[in-house]
Formats: structure tokens, C-alpha cells, sequence
RNA sequence: GUCCCCAUCGUCUAGCCUGGUCCAGGACACCGGCCUUUCAAGCCGGCAACGGGGGUUCGAAUCCCCCUGGGGACGCCA
């Protein structure tokens, strides 16, 4: 049975990189009937905080990435950290070290500047156990780790790795205040919780092997380790806070589809031959660790709003119709899902690439009041255009309804002949007086959508904004 | 500085394990054309890459070594 885990810090939001970790961890899983375990890692009680734990669980939930088991915190389980490092430290395992930061640091600096590995020395390792003159002093615990041999391990994404037991220092395990770090309690917890594998950052692979070390120590059994490589923002760094969005709900926010995101996100550093397009269920079927490339890569908004664009015409009208109104309201428009709303999404779903523009698009279907485009009046709205504006409402009168196309067909034709000028000088000023601007859906879509009435009533406005 | 990881079009990638079918395929972006009622969408076409050097081999994007480049780690952060 395969058991994987998400293990996000709250110090900050789920961007980017966190949430597709999350989802190669879940795709995996899934595809092997497995059991997701969310943990949040919180014992940086300094910079934890709450507010970032529900961007976290908000994120993850709305990219449709779905936890079996948790949330666990891990500062509910301070006990179990403090019991395994008792028994660390009654194994000499483990060891008290009373150096302050302050001396660590002038070594660290010390060794640095002598082109040495900036580690700890290890003064404290070998105190005899009736060492009294620091009684009382404050402590932190270390791991005791071997000093010669090496550590290796098949990561399932690139192989073997390996570390000499040299490179590795004598790690701290528990602070001066008693709370443990996250070496530690990472151990315990995928120890505990039976996770099996471990899909995370490629930053981790340099703690991988002190951490392969505390499983043995604790002798508990070590799991399979895959590391994932990281996202890059277009200047090749890291991706961070100065590359966009920080958090994946910005995405929302600005009009994504979850959908995409997600198909997106697993596109990032995998890849299934040529395919561009997966549903989650082919994700899951498909999906495989081995198939994850080895180097970093670059994310690349152009691709991402590509494929928004590709689920804002595919995804069922009705689905879209309902996440549009959010958008809606924040354009101060109120409606319903009702069946005209799924007429004005299918008239510009296929020129909209986000939500938030299809809103945006979608405005003069709501209102009466809006302003006409200044560039846009000033071309189609002109005396030049009025007798043909005038000739068009006219001829309005005798068609019943808005959704006779051949009728409205017919009416611009006899125009175009009685003006001699192509249908797009007829098109384009009704469309400016109907919408307010020179782009929208066909205009044969936009009265049936506005109806009569409405139509009467804009071209009259607009014939009359003509001086 | 030390250690670890990585290296195919501008970007995401296929191919690499199991050398030849690859003068390297797909997608985004870009450019051009078609369609057309505006804008899109769609369709067709174009531009564009195996980092460098050594090997191994009849033959290397594919295997080996070195170099270079990039990234990551070196916290009483996770």
C-alpha cells in the first residue's frame, strides 16, 4: 500500500511550487490506490501562522487535490517529539551540546573563511557523561551522526545518491526550547503516520541522508525517496515572491479554472508523449514518478492562460456560467444562473482566455448605463453613421423577435445596398451603439441575447448622443 | 569555499534506459496565410534546440570521461 504525504510549513502561502509537489504527491498516490496524508509542519512557532494554514488547505481544496488523511499539526505532538529524543539520547544516539549561537556562528564564519565546510566542530560530542561543569547551562540536542562510512539512496527520479558521512554534521534535534526541528520531527512523523514514500522539493535531497540516519537509528524503516526538481521563474532563480503570485488562490482569483491549473501544473516537469491535455482521471491513470524529468523548469504564464482558454470552451457551459458569477458580482453586476447567462457564456467563451475577462466582456449584457468607448464612438458614431442607425431601428419595427437571424440577415443586406458600403459599416456602429465598444460575440448573437426592447432603447441612446 | 543535483527550440517537453527509422517530433509564444461581421477561436504554413571537448562504435541527442554553465544545500527555518 502506498502512503504519501504533503508536509507544507505554515510560514507562508501555497504557491506554485508547493501545490504541484501536492499534486505530483497525489497523482501518484492515487494512481496506486494509496492513501494522501496532509501535515502541516509547525513548530516554527515564531513564524507560523494561521492565516497561512487556510490559504494552504483553501488552495489544495480548490485545485481539486483531496487529503485521506489529516490534517495533522505537528505542535499537537510535541510528546511523541520529546519522547524519541529521550531515547536518542539514552542510545548515544544523541547528545547535549551547550555552545551558544553566538559562539557557533564565529565558527561557522571561522571555517568559512579558511575554505572549510562550515559545520559543527563537535565540542560538545564527547563530555563525559558525569560532565558537571555545565550544569544548568542551556542545551540543545544533537544528533549524534557516524564520522566515516557514507550514506546512499535510490531516489525514484534519479537514482542512486550518495553523501560521505564526512559532509554530514551532528545536526540539532531539539532547540534550547525544547521544541524540535524539522529533521527531526519529519522522521517521526512519515515513520508514524507509515508513509511509505517521500515526493517533495529537491532542495531536501542534501537532508535526505541525516534523515536516512536518524531512521536507523530509531531503527525504523527508511521509505522511498523521489525528488522533485524546482520551479524556476523566467530569470532561472528559484521561483519567489517577486515572480507574480504568491498564492495559488491569486490564480483564482484573477479568472483560472482549476482544471487548468492542474493540468498545467502536472505538464511541469512531466510529461506523457505528446499529449497537452488531461482530464484528472487520465493524471491518475497516467502518471508515474519515473516520467518526472530531472531539471528545473520555467513557468510560463502564456502556456498556462493557453490552456484556461482551452477549458473556458470545453468545460460543460452551464459549469462555466456558475463560476462566473463571483466575477460578475465584482463588477457590481447581480444575476442567476439562469438560461441566459449560459447564452451570453457561450457567446464569449470563445474569445475569453479567463473569467475574470469574460466579466469584463460580459458587462453591457447587464447594463444599460455604460459608457461608450471614446475611440470607438468617435469612428462608428458619427453623422455619417446616424441615417444608417435611424434606418436600422426602423427597420427593427416590423421583426417580431430578436432571434429571427434570416430577418435581421435581410434587414442589413437591404442596407448595405441602399448605402453601398459593405455589411461591416453596417455591423460595426450598431454593434458600437449595442455593446459600447467595437469588439463583441457576433451581432446577430448579441440582440437575440439583449432582446427587442433593449436593442430599441441603446440604438436611440446612441442616435442621440450624435450631435 | 565545500557537497549535491541538473543540462534538447525563447518556454514546457518527446526521443536517451534497450545507440542507426532524428539533417531531432509535439505544444505555448512569435511571424505569415485562410476563414470572416469586429475581436477571438479554428485551420494551414514558417522561424527555432541536442552547451563545449575528448573518447567508445561502422554509426551517438542517446554510452563513458573532462570542461563549462545553471540550480540547490551548508540555520537553535522547513
Amino acid at each position: 500500500m502506498v502512503k504519501s504525504r504533503f508536509a507544507p510549513s505554515p510560514t507562508g502561502n501555497l504557491h506554485i511550487g508547493g501545490a504541484r509537489t501536492a499534486l505530483f504527491n497525489y497523482l501518484y498516490t492515487k494512481h496506486h490506490g494509496g492513501i494522501f496524508v496532509l501535515r502541516i509542519e509547525d513548530t516554527d512557532v515564531e513564524r507560523s501562522k494561521e492565516e497561512y494554514v487556510d490559504d494552504i488547505l483553501g488552495g489544495l481544496s480548490w485545485l481539486g487535490v483531496h487529503w485521506d488523511e489529516g490534517p495533522y499539526y505537528q505542535k499537537d505532538r510535541m510528546d511523541i517529539y520529546r519522547e524519541h529524543a529521550f531515547r536518542l539520547l539514552e542510545a548515544g544516539h544523541a547528545y547535549k551540546c551547550y555552545c551558544t549561537p553566538e559562539v557557533l556562528d564565529e565558527k561557522k564564519k571561522k571555517a568559512l573563511k579558511e575554505g572549510g565546510k562550515p559545520h559543527y566542530d563537535r565540542t560538545c560530542r564527547d563530555l563525559p557523561p558525569d560532565d558537571a561543569s555545565n550544569e544548568g547551562k542551556p542545551f540543545v540536542i544533537r544528533f549524534r551522526s557516524p564520522v566515516t562510512g557514507q550514506v546512499s539512496f535510490t531516489d525514484l527520479i534519479r537514482d542512486t545518491i550518495t553523501f560521505r558521512c564526512e559532509e554530514l554534521d551532528d545536526l540539532i534535534i531539539f532547540r534550547t526550547d525544547n521544541t524540535p526541528t524539522y529533521n527531526f520531527t519529519v522522521v517521526i512523523d512519515d515513520a508514524l503516520m507509515g508513509i511509505t514514500h517521500i515526493v517533495r522539493g529537491d532542495d531536501h535531497i542534501n537532508n535526505t541522508p541525516r534523515q536516512i540516519l536518524i531512521y536507523e537509528a530509531l531503527k525504523y524503516p527508511v521509505p522511498q525517496f523521489a525528488h522533485v526538481p524546482l520551479i524556476h521563474g523566467k530569470d532561472k532563480a528559484r521561483l519567489s515572491k517577486r515572480h507574480g503570485a504568491t498564492s495559488l488562490l491569486e490564480y483564482r482569483n484573477d479568472g483560472f479554472l482549476p482544471e487548468a491549473l492542474m493540468n498545467y501544473l502536472a505538464r511541469l516537469g512531466w510529461a506523457h508523449g505528446d499529449q497537452e491535455i488531461f482530464t484528472q482521471e487520465e493524471l491518475i491513470e497516467k502518471f508515474d514518478l519515473p516520467a518526472v524529468g530531472k531539471s528545473p523548469s520555467v513557468f510560463d504564464m502564456d502556456k498556462l492562460t493557453w490552456l484556461n482558454g482551452h477549458y473556458m470552451k470545453t468545460l460543460p457551459e452551464e459549469e462555466i456560467a456558475g463560476r462566473l458569477l463571483p466575477f460578475l458580482k465584482g463588477l457590481g453586476i447581480e444575476t442567476s444562473c439562469d438560461a441566459r447567462l449560459v447564452r451570453v457564456v457561450v457567446s464569449l467563451r470563445e474569445r475569453s482566455r479567463t473569467l475574470k475577462e469574460m466579466a469584463r466582456m460580459s458587462e453591457y449584457f447587464f447594463r444599460d448605463d455604460f459608457p461608450f468607448d471614446e475611440a470607438a464612438g468617435a469612428k462608428f458614431l458619427t453623422a455619417a453613421t446616424k441615417p444608417i442607425l435611424l434606418d436600422f431601428a426602423e427597420g427593427l419595427k416590423v421583426i417580431t423577435s430578436m432571434d429571427e437571424e434570416e430577418a435581421l440577415k435581410a434587414l442589413i443586406e437591404g442596407l448595405t445596398k441602399k448605402y453601398n458600403a459593405k455589411p461591416v459599416a453596417v455591423i460595426q456602429p450598431v454593434r458600437v451603439a449595442l455593446c459600447g465598444r467595437t469588439v463583441s460575440p457576433g451581432i446577430f448573437e448579441v440582440v437575440a441575447i439583449l432582446g427587442k426592447e433593449t436593442v430599441r432603447k441603446r440604438l436611440t441612446r446612441a442616435i442621440e448622443s450624435i450631435q
